[in-house]
DNA sequence: CCCTGATTGTTATATTATTACTTAGGTACT
DNA sequence: AGTACCTAAGTAATAATATAACAATCAGGG
């Protein structure tokens, strides 16, 4: 995991593991939920921890779901380049990196002369193992 | 406007009024508030029309903004590939239409037989006319 | 007329996110 | 030690966004 970031507060360790330990993504308030016992008892503990963290591109914020998702992608942090697939039948949420993508949104944003500071690419559908488990 | 949809209905007419007439993106609130004078008095009001409205592919959610359009974009109602530059500082909102981007998303669809419904593609930064103005 | 389905209206509530202010901890300098 | 400064953390209140549940209305077909 080595991300070029500063060492994390207790809070932000905190929110960073239950992300990490989760098989999918959370919201802030799930996130508050589950850090309960850890003392959390403010949503804006979250989302000052969510903040930084996604700072650092250890978390993703998925935009069209409210929530949040630690990052599974190796160098993800540097060219900040990921899209999310996401399937609406089981809940799962692949990350994955779609290059020629990312250049064609960059040449776009080259010719426009627009100063592309973050990008979303999140794709709602049903992902294989729930097509065929549904086709029964 | 020859888009495939059906009649609209009085709040749908009233709701994609508003938002051809705007100059940006609408929260559903100011939407609201735009509605009264018409009669609206609840948030459902607008949510429903805003429902079908996306649903016929004449307005688009801005995920990352909370907020509506209407679609300036001839066609988007069949290939569904609209793109958002959002200006961070004059809060403008071009659509344009990244097919190369496109083409690649729906490769990598094809290879995963992901099952795609949607795709939310939104670009955050700072526009042409402001950065032009900033540097002042 | 009566049934049906779609639309609309209304109230209440759930969910997501921020503002404003306070308290605590560390660091650097004197 | 003292204090000035900065970042993080705690707390309370509230704002902003979205949905659930149910009642009323209206248009068309038999």
């Amino acid at each position: 995991m080595a991300h070029a970031h500063p060492d994390l507060t207790k809070n932000q360790a905190l929110v960073f593991g239950k992300l990490s330990d989760a098989s999918g993504p959370l919201t802030a308030y799930a996130l508050l939920d589950n850090l309960r016992e850890n003392g959390f008892r403010a949503p804006l503990q979250v989302y000052r921890a969510l903040d930084k963290l996604v700072d650092y591109g250890l978390v993703h914020r998925l935009e069209s779901l409210n929530a949040f998702v630690a990052c599974r992608h190796k160098g993800c942090a540097d060219h900040k380049t990921a899209a999310f697939a996401i399937c609406e039948t089981c809940g799962n949420v692949q990350e994955f990196s779609p290059d020629r993508a990312m250049e064609d949104l960059l040449r776009w944003t080259r010719e426009q002369e627009f100063k592309l500071s973050r990008t979303t690419i999140e794709l709602r559908g049903i992902c294989r193992a729930c097509s065929a488990s549904q086709q029964a």
